[in-house]
DNA sequence: CCAAAATGATAGTTATACTATTAATTCTGT
DNA sequence: ACAGAATTAATAGTATAACTATCATTTTGG
């Protein structure tokens, strides 16, 4: 899976940058320090001007590949839906049993990220964190109306779509499909947050991943006929 | 409830602010206006220097009752918070059922706001679109722990605790009750702006609120014992 | 090796997020 | 009703963020 990952290129949008950052270092050295400074501070503390500092370029550099800190996070976020759908491909072939094919899909959608490819230059652990962390600022805003017609948000539909699809395999008659995903997608990210901050508002229990099984269940119980 | 609802004042951690808005005039404006010009112009446009200007004051002035726009933003959605309790209370007494108990609780967290009960002077439409779009931001940052540690999540966590305790009176073995809330309370607020901007993450069907029945139907599949 | 493209260095603009000071107004208790 | 206290208004000022513009320097591809 690294040697392929090194080869692909994961498609984003070509609107949410204004210059290819996988074209050449410096854009290479964007998207890796920015992943580590947000991370660290925070997307709210992070400005160009300290990414600038880390990576020894300038503020104006930066603004050849992104418009903004918004467009620079979009790119991130779809970077990594677009790396789950990646990973959901290769643990659900040659799987038939679409149950199983479920079983997997929503494991890879709540457990935690603990897997760092090295043949990425993107640190995908903490990737992972931003995602929950962050993930929602990109729509949560005046502008998703717009950026939705630009097409930024393909690879989260596109994950969507193809679990959803997984769903009716096993149910062609449940009537949530999308709302059931996006329901896990997004709750487990407010679920590992909460664990983490705001454990009143979880169930930990010793010994397993309360979230994973938390949510296999719940997809399990809530697409059955009965 | 709206002759008592003036009587009562939801509480809301002191932490939150610098001086009571409740307290004075000015600060009832600066509570009411707020809502206004965060459901017009949205979170990350909003200024205390706008803010200023529309309840013909001055930013110095709003800034003796909030630190900064996030507390202010804490004060409204916790605010929303206790106003959805009492009303699941009224909502809830009498009701002996459970299972009644339950599915109006359900019903209350994932409905629309429709209702604005003129006998408070906040406009609870706006409040629940801005509580939608914009809750997320006061915990999705690096403060967390510390406002969490100043207590002001609280009206949020009882109202989880006390649907969580509903849950438990119907099955005292179901694992997960806190995650099934949070994950309903988010859940809904998240669907309901999927189905407004980006709803192939949606199911939507006619002549139904397919978000509410979609969160009655997995409620109540999660927590049968089968 | 030369031209074009990319990057760096620097400066400047506007807006935000505050803090400080003093004057004017309003409230409170006797 | 009035003095003193508290609150609010008016104004100014600082630091930083979020850009844009210009020109010099470096890198790269044919």
């Amino acid at each position: 899976m690294n040697t392929l990952l090194q080869n692909i290129s994961l498609s984003i949008s070509e609107k949410v940058y204004l210059k290819n950052p996988e074209s050449s270092k410096l854009g290479q050295s964007i998207i890796m320090e920015s992943v580590n400074l947000i991370d660290e501070i925070g997307f709210e503390n992070f400005t160009f001007k300290k990414l600038s500092i880390e990576i020894k370029s300038t503020e104006a550099s930066i603004y050849r590949y992104f418009e903004n800190k918004y467009k620079l996070l979009a790119y991130l976020i779809f970077w990594y839906y677009a790396w789950i759908e990646y990973r959901l491909l290769f643990r659900i072939t040659n799987i038939d049993d679409p149950n199983e094919k479920l079983k997997r899909a929503v494991i890879l959608l709540s457990e935690e990220v603990e897997e760092d490819s090295t043949h990425t230059h993107i640190n995908e652990i903490k990737l992972s964190r931003i995602v929950i962390t962050e993930s929602s600022k990109i729509y949560l805003n005046k502008n998703v109306d717009k950026d939705n017609s630009d097409g930024i948000f393909k690879p989260y539909k596109d994950l969507t779509q193809r679990i959803s699809d997984i769903v009716l395999e096993i149910n062609p008659t449940y009537k949530y499909p999308h709302m059931l995903v996006s329901t896990v997608i997004e709750g487990a990210h407010h679920q590992r947050f909460f664990s983490k901050h705001l454990p009143r508002l979880t169930d930990t229990i010793d010994g397993e991943d309360s979230i994973v099984s938390f949510y296999l269940e719940l997809v399990n119980k809530s697409i059955q006929p009965c």
